[in-house]
Parts: structure tokens; C-alpha cells; sequence
RNA sequence: GCGGGUGUGGCGGAAUGGUAGACGCGACAGACUCAAACUCUGUUUCCGCGAGGAGUGUCGGUUCGAGUCCGACCACCCGCACCA
């Protein structure tokens, strides 16, 4: 063996890896499968450090369960479709296939020589035909099963990319990628009912043990459940068809304390009277145009208008409440109406002193007396209350009985029922862009909404299309868009909306169990391969995907794609931190700041390599393009290779937190690997007729490295895992054992190191005489008897104080061990002849002694 | 505002209620070298020459014993946010 030269070793063994097929997922009945999946990347042309460690782990995980004989599946593609694609089409010509084909042969290209344990042979985009002619089937399907409907809706509309935003991509009143703010705009649009599914979603959390708790909290509020009463007002002097107005509230209890009802501005009753009214018509206008302007949304001040309509108090017909249209409240929540609690609600608080409506306390703190407030008193429900309004329950109660008895009251009565709601919306699917899956629908004068014909799938997007204009290609490309109706054959228009691309990864971990077939799923290998048993990625997709992905599933089970053992496709999450660096800025002569990359940097002078000009160090953020405190993976590989990339990224923080990526740490993790390199060279060259010395001791050392390291992966706590491996690489290093004992350490160290940096390891196994290849050997197994010490030594305490210690035999009785202790030295200084208080011995752990 | 998380040396971070600071970086010293780099060996929480003392964001509590458990507070980070 000579130098450690990664860059030509890395190559031989990736070719080796690929020669014997080891990465090539097999449906094997007899062995137990294990499904590893990463978030599949989209292709913008370059990976990042990001990439790096998301991959190292999953690579980490599917490596070492091959290992320990599971039959793996570990595959890769490419959330293809979205509109960085067009963009670039727009930006610099060009076709958005071209693009992102290019750039995914681009990425793949700078993926394999990390030695990632990927079945290639299971790759596909989200834009290939073979794959969105899938999904369109399903959505065919999907249809049929009353999963996806029409509606007219009011979406939040972006500007400058022209395109329809979900509420979820709307960030401060702004597009998500555009940053421009969303106006709004009604639009007929394609929804998935995952509404229907919201409580089903909720409930399931609590199935997925193996989640992130943060990431099942953020879904629940995300689905937003709450229990509350629905009931009418009878109204006075209402237009037509307006004989009751609809609420909804979470606290009946405070229905005495009502001062108003508060309408939407897009209830239906406000567009009648906006129709007959121009001073309504006005006010309207103005909450629409408010509801989107960036100083509406910081100040967010309640506005409202009295609408002259009464409305009766079911409690008491006599008691006549007026009916406001007031800003704040949203149609798409509940019923759009509202009774105002002002005592109890801030918003509502807020609104009664700005138009001076009455504030009326239902209840107060137990054992306090009315007062006037001068804001809103708003208890917990857990807390105990006296109600000097109310009408349901007891007077002293808690907010949760007070609620509870006041439904009970209303539906004895027969005037409110009972109801949950949910914060969580339908999926608004549709996106008017060219770079996405077609909807594979037809729409026909005579016939309406037609879905395509199956055997007409896929609805492939027409390659002749520009973008000099904005907007939907699609929608100006007659030989494409016209088309004659599936149903009556008459001239009919495709659908020229796309799926949203979330829909694309909604469901691609489903298909790469059987990624070419001619069905979405094939019913045997998704029996085999489903669940994922282990699902890694950011944590930015904790609501979104993962909500989306969780609803999918259930959809494809309904219309048959999946089984139902799969409702919940992810059984264990782990979500990793970013990869980050600091950033290096100077200014220019304009005060405005100019960012330079790491290499441009000399960290020991702190000045800019070219100039000499001081820069001043930013502390880490997230890499990014535009700060330049970016480190290309591909520069670590050339220069260290790709097991010190992985090795890196793996090592110095845990992986569910960030890691900051420093020169000094790369060089590190090289130096290491050189060190176990060298190592393994020495220990081969060793005479053969060393005497044995420290055998037993090292072989221990072997079995809790063996031990740890393996705990620490199955724990996700690859630094842990990896401390564990530079413990044991410094204590061979030290060894005088035998040579064949120092060889076996060898191995086990190259085994244990293998899911981390497996070109190394294979070189080190080879170099030791292993059989065949690393990747292939079973995990190694540490002996019990091993790991038990015959002797160990006791802290010695003083009142919680270290002071001194003791070795005894493992097992010696507390009585004899408290012999001991007495006899120290230490000890008997600090008692000066006394008895201590107290003697706590706590076997094979530590001795304390209370004086 | 609501919900959640985090806080330990110069830095990244270890510690089933039982020796705080594993492991790594950096720094320092020594060996090798004409010299430097590389490499190797050692030291490195703070105060103190030392014996010793202090120490895990702050204050209190439980315990023989608290980084860990409980209560209050402070700081920072993340998510949601007019959801009735």
C-alpha cells in the first residue's frame, strides 16, 4: 500500500460496487426488506453541501442495515417539474426540458462519486412521461372516487410569475419564490378533498412514534381542529333570503356577553347589500384591497361598517344585536359570521372601543369582582371561572365545562349544534404554467368537465412552445389545446392548468418500488417494499409534503394503488440540520456590502487574498448562493476526496442540528483518514512473530468500539459514532498486541468505518486480508462477555463532592466496598476520627459519603 | 400574541439522576528538521505558585447526589398567526 490517494482508489471501488451489482434492490421473500429513502432533489444543476449530508445519512443507514442482512431498497430521482425551469426559459431562452435533462445528467454526474449505495437502476424524473402519465391516471381515478372537484375560489394570484399560489406558499402577503405581493383573484380551480381527511390526519399522528414530535406538533396546528356551537341568529330587516345569518364560535359560553354579529366582507350577504349599496359596495372594496397591501397587513387595523340588519339573541328574542361587516373576519373559517364577545375576544375588544359598542363580562376570575377592563379577558380553558352571565352549567366553573354545558344547553333547546372544524383547506391543485403535469381533463361545450380516457395517457406537454410572453404557453397553443371531447367527439379544449408539484412528490416513494411499470404501483412489490422504513430530509417540509404525502396515500389506497397498509407511507422521520459557513463581507465605495467566497478569503489574516482588504466575518448562516459562503462539494472531492466529505459531514454536530462547515475541520477529517490509512499499512508490514502483548486488552477495546458505534447508528448519532471510531483508531494505534489480533482490529475498524467513508474501508479490508468485498461482510457482533470489566473504579464522594476513588472487583458486596471506603485515606482526613452521617454505595457506580 | 425548542471550555459538541467537559477543532510545549511545513508525543474549563476553591444562561426547590427532575425568570432560534 502506498499513499492515501482517494481520488483513484474511490473510482476503482465505485466500479467494483457496480460490477457485483451490490446496490441493486431485490425482492427477496426470505430476508427482511428495508426501505431507506432521502427527499429527492430538485435538479438545479449543482448539488451542495446540503445534498452532501442528507445523502451521507441515508447512505449511512441503508449500508449498515445491508449489512446487517436486510434486503435494501435506496433509490434516487428528481422533483423535475416547477418553475425555476421556465424561469430560466424566460431568462436565457432555451427549452425547460432541456434544462432540467441537462442539468439532472449534470447532478447526477457530481452525485456518484460520493459512492452512495444507490440503485440507479430505479432513477426517473417527475417530468418524465412514464411517470406524470401515472399520476395522471390516478388523478383520473382520484376523480372518479369523488376525490378531486371544481371550484370557483378566490386564490392568492402572483403577479410576476403569473401564476396561482396555495395559501402556504403565500409568506407575508408575498409569493414564496417571486417575493411579489399576492393579489387576489377568483379563478375556477382543481382541488384535492383533503379536508375530508383532516381529522383522520390529526388522529394518525399519534401512530408515528418514530417522528420528530416537533414535526406532528406543526402538522396539528397546521390541521387546526377545534370544538365549538353553529347556530343561527334570526335577523330584522334582512334582504332576501337572509332570514338567519350562520356563526360558528369556540366559546358558546360567553353568548351572553354578545354586543354584535360581525359578518365577512366575502359573506354572501355582504355581496348582496355591496350590489344595492355603494357605501358598502366602497367599504368593500377597501377591506379586499387591504387585505394584501403590505401596510394592511403590519398595521392590521379592524375596520368595520354597521349594515343597519339586526339580528335577535337566541337566548332572549327582545335582545337585538347589530349585524357589522367587519375586516377581520375570514370567509373560508367556519361559517364567515361571528358573534363579538368584546370581554372576552381581543379582535373583538379592539373593534367594540373603536365604534363604541358595549363590552359586557360573562365571567370573571373566581373569586374577583366585575371591573371595567381595559383590554379583554381571555382565560385559559383549564381555568375556573364565576360566571355572572352566564346561562349553561354551574356559576363557578372552568372555561372547558362552561363550553360544554353551553352546547349541551343548545342542542336540549334544538337552536345550535355541537360541530369540530378544521383549520386545514382543500388542495388547490391547479397552477397556470406550462412546466408541470397536465390535468388530463377536457372541457366540452356540450359535456362539461370530461376526464381524458385512460388509454389516451399520458397527456404529454407539447414540446413547441416560448416564453417570450407571460403567462400559460398552454393556453396559447391552439394544436394542443383544442382537441375533440372524449365523450361526443365534438371540438373541445384541453385543460390547460398543471398540477401543483407537490403532487409529484407526493407520491414517487410509492413508484420507486416498481418505477417502470405500466401502472402506477404494482400490487406485489408495493406489499414488499412499503412501508419507507426510514424517510430523511429537511425540515422545511415538515407541514407541506408531508401533510400532502400522508394525504396521497390514503387516496391511492382508496382508488386501489396502494395497499392499506400504507395510509401513512413514512414509518420512521428524521429531519437533519443545514449545512453552514460563515460569511465573508466587504463594502464597497457605495456602502453597499460585497460578499466573497471562503477561498477568496485568508482566514489567518482575515483579509481578502487578492487585496489584502480587510473583510469582516459574518457568523454562519445557511450556505447560500447569495451570501457566496458556499463550499462546492465537488472542490472537496477533488482535493480531499469524497470519504472526507462524508466523514465531515457526519462528524462535529449532531445530525438533527446544523453543522458549520470550517476549512480547518475538512482538513481534519482528511488527516484522519490518512492516519487509519498509515495504520493499516504499519499493522501489514508488522513481523509476524510479535509476542503477544495487551491481546485480551485491545480485543476489549475492539468489542465496545464494535458495541458503541453500532448503538450510535441505530440511534441516528453518527458524531457519536464517530468519536467512538477515533477512540478506537488512537487506542490500536497504541497497541502492542499480536499482529493477527491487531489485524482483526483492523477489519472490525474498517467494517465499522464502512458506512461512513466506504472506500477506505474497502481498501483497509482488502489491505487485511478480508474476503471479498466490506460491503458485503456481515456487521460485526460484539461479544457480551467482552464488554464486562472484572474490576472497576469507584468515584468516592463527600457530600456529593468528587474527593477520591477506589477499584474494587466488579461484584464485591456494599458491605465489603463500604470497608474500603473507610479505609481511604481521603476519607479518614475528612471524618478526623467522626462517623460520617450517612454511606451510600451504589454498586459497579459510585460512593458517597455524608458527613 | 399562541405553540415548540435551545442555552455546557476559545469553538463544534459528550455525559441511563452518579467522576462535567468524551471525541474533534484551535492554542501551547516538546521531538524530528539547518529551518519551516508535514508528522509524532504531551498539555489545555476557570482562579490559584500550591494546598485548594469555583464552575453547565439567572434565581429558587426536590435529592445522599442535579447539566439532567420541578418552579419562576432571562436570552436566542424555529413554526403558526385576525382560525371566532
Amino acid at each position: 500500500m502506498s499513499r492515501y490517494e482517494p481520488s483513484q482508489s474511490e473510482q476503482k471501488w465505485q466500479a467494483a460496487w457496480e460490477a457485483a451489482g451490490v446496490f441493486t434492490a431485490r425482492r427477496d421473500p426470505a430476508r427482511p426488506k428495508y426501505y431507506v429513502l432521502e427527499m429527492f432533489p430538485y435538479p438545479s444543476g449543482r448539488i451542495h453541501m446540503g445534498h452532501v449530508r442528507n445523502y451521507t445519512m441515508g447512505d449511512v443507514v441503508a449500508r449498515y442495515k445491508m449489512s446487517c442482512g436486510f434486503s435494501v431498497l435506496h433509490p434516487m430521482g428528481w422533483d423535475a417539474f416547477g418553475m425555476p425551469a421556465e424561469n430560466a426559459a424566460m431568462e436565457r431562452g432555451g427549452h425547460p426540458k432541456d434544462w432540467t435533462y441537462s442539468n439532472i445528467a449534470d447532478m447526477r454526474a457530481q452525485m456518484k462519486p460520493l459512492g452512495l449505495s444507490i440503485d440507479w437502476s430505479r432513477e426517473f424524473a417527475t417530468c418524465d412521461p412514464e411517470y406524470y402519465g401515472q399520476q395522471q391516471a390516478m388523478f383520473l381515478d382520484m376523480l372518479e372516487a369523488g376525490l378531486v372537484y371544481r371550484k370557483n375560489a378566490v386564490v392568492n394570484w402572483d403577479p410576476v410569475d403569473m401564476t396561482v399560489l396555495a395559501n402556504e406558499q403565500v409568506e407575508d402577503g408575498r409569493g414564496w419564490r417571486s417575493g411579489a405581493l399576492v393579489e387576489r383573484k377568483e379563478l375556477t380551480q382543481w382541488f384535492f378533498k383533503i379536508s375530508d381527511y383532516a381529522g383522520e390526519l390529526l388522529a394518525a399522528l399519534d401512530g408515528l412514534k418514530d417522528w420528530p414530535e416537533k414535526v406532528r406538533l406543526m402538522q396539528a396546528n397546521w390541521i387546526g381542529q377545534s370544538r365549538g356551537l353553529q347556530f343561527s341568529f334570526d335577523t330584522v330587516d334582512a334582504p332576501e333570503g337572509f332570514g338567519k345569518i350562520e356563526v360558528y364560535t369556540t366559546r358558546p359560553d360567553t353568548l351572553m356577553g354578545a354586543s354584535f354579529v360581525g359578518i365577512s366582507p366575502d359573506h354572501p350577504l355582504a355581496k348582496v347589500l355591496e350590489a344595492a349599496n355603494p357605501e358598502m359596495a366602497e367599504f368593500i372594496a377597501q377591506c379586499r384591497k387591504g387585505g394584501t397591501t403590505e401596510e394592511a397587513i403590519e398595521t392590521a387595523e379592524k375596520i368595520g361598517l354597521d349594515t343597519g340588519i339586526r339580528v335577535k339573541h337566541p337566548l332572549d328574542p327582545a335582545w337585538e344585536l347589530p349585524v357589522w361587516i367587519a375586516n377581520f373576519i375570514l370567509m373560508d373559517y367556519g361559517t364567515g359570521a361571528i358573534f363579538g364577545c368584546p370581554a372576552h375576544d381581543q379582535r373583538d375588544f379592539e373593534f367594540a372601543t373603536k365604534y363604541a359598542l358595549p363590552i359586557n363580562p360573562v365571567f370573571v376570575a373566581e373569586g374577583a369582582e366585575e371591573a371595567r377592563l381595559s383590554e379583554a379577558f381571555v382565560p385559559m380553558k383549564s381555568e375556573t371561572l364565576r360566571y355572572i352571565r352566564g346561562f349553561a352549567g354551574t356559576e363557578v366553573q372552568t372555561g372547558d365545562e362552561g363550553v360544554a354545558s353551553a352546547i349541551t344547553v343548545a342542542e336540549t333547546q334544538g337552536w345550535g349544534t355541537g360541530v369540530t372544524k378544521y383549520r386545514l383547506r382543500d388542495w388547490g391543485l391547479s397552477r397556470q404554467r406550462y412546466w408541470g403535469c397536465p390535468i388530463p381533463v377536457v372541457h366540452c361545450a356540450t359535456c362539461g368537465v370530461v376526464p381524458e380516457k385512460k388509454e389516451n395517457l399520458p397527456i404529454r406537454l407539447p414540446d413547441d412552445v416560448t416564453f417570450d410572453k407571460p403567462g400559460n404557453p398552454l393556453d396559447r397553443h391552439p394544436t394542443w389545446r383544442d382537441c375533440t371531447c372524449p365523450a361526443c367527439g365534438a371540438p373541445a379544449r384541453r385543460e390547460t392548468d398543471t398540477m401543483d408539484t407537490f403532487v409529484d412528490s407526493s407520491w414517487y416513494y410509492a413508484r420507486f418500488t416498481a418505477p417502470h411499470a405500466t401502472t402506477p404501483t404494482v400490487a406485489e412489490d408495493a406489499e414488499y417494499w412499503m412501508n419507507v422504513d426510514q424517510y430523511i430530509g429537511g425540515i422545511e417540509h415538515a407541514i407541506l409534503h408531508l401533510l400532502y404525502s400522508r394525504f396521497f396515500a390514503r387516496a391511492m389506497a382508496k382508488t386501489g394503488h396502494l395497499p392499506a397498509k400504507a395510509i401513512e407511507p413514512f414509518d420512521a422521520l428524521f429531519t437533519q440540520g443545514m449545512v453552514t459557513h460563515e460569511i465573508y463581507k466587504t463594502t464597497d465605495g457605495n456602502g453597499r456590502p460585497v460578499w466573497h467566497l471562503p477561498e477568496e478569503v485568508d482566514l489567518e489574516t482575515g483579509t481578502l487574498k487578492a487585496t489584502g482588504e480587510k473583510v469582516e466575518i459574518i457568523p454562519s448562516a445557511k450556505m447560500s448562493k447569495s451570501k457566496k459562503n458556499v463550499v462546492d462539494p465537488m472542490n472537496i472531492i477533488a482535493q480531499f476526496g469524497a470519504d472526507t466529505a462524508r466523514w465531515f459531514v457526519m462528524s462535529d454536530s449532531p445530525p438533527e442540528r446544523d453543522v458549520e462547515w470550517t476549512a480547518s475541520g475538512a482538513e481534519a477529517a482528511c488527516k484522519h483518514l490518512t492516519r487509519v490509512w498509515n495504520l493499516c499499512d504499519r499493522i501489514a508490514s508488522l513481523p509476524d512473530d510479535l509476542p503477544p502483548r495487551e491481546d485480551e486488552a485491545l480485543l476489549r477495546a475492539m468489542h465496545r468500539a464494535i458495541a458503541d458505534v453500532t448503538f450510535s447508528i441505530e440511534n441516528f448519532a453518527f458524531n457519536k459514532a464517530i468519536a467512538k471510531l477515533y477512540e478506537f483508531t488512537n487506542t490500536l494505534a497504541k497497541s502492542d498486541a499480536s499482529k493477527p489480533v491487531r489485524q482483526q482490529a483492523m477489519r472490525t475498524l474498517a467494517q465499522l468505518m464502512a458506512p461512513m467513508v466506504p472506500h477506505l474501508a474497502e481498501d483497509v479490508w482488502a489491505h487485511q486480508g478480508g474476503e471479498g468485498l466490506v460491503v458485503r461482510a456481515p456487521w460485526p457482533k460484539a461479544d457480551p462477555a467482552m464488554l464486562v470489566e472484572d474490576t472497576v473504579t469507584l468515584p468516592i464522594q463527600i457530600n456529593g463532592k468528587r474527593r477520591s476513588e477506589v477499584t474494587v472487583p466488579k461484584d464485591m458486596p456494599a458491605s465489603e466496598v463500604e470497608k474500603l471506603v473507610l479505609a481511604d485515606e481521603t476519607v479518614i482526613k475528612v471524618l478526623a476520627g467522626g462517623q460520617p452521617k450517612k454511606l451510600i454505595v451504589v454498586p459497579g457506580r459510585i460512593v458517597n459519603v455524608v458527613i
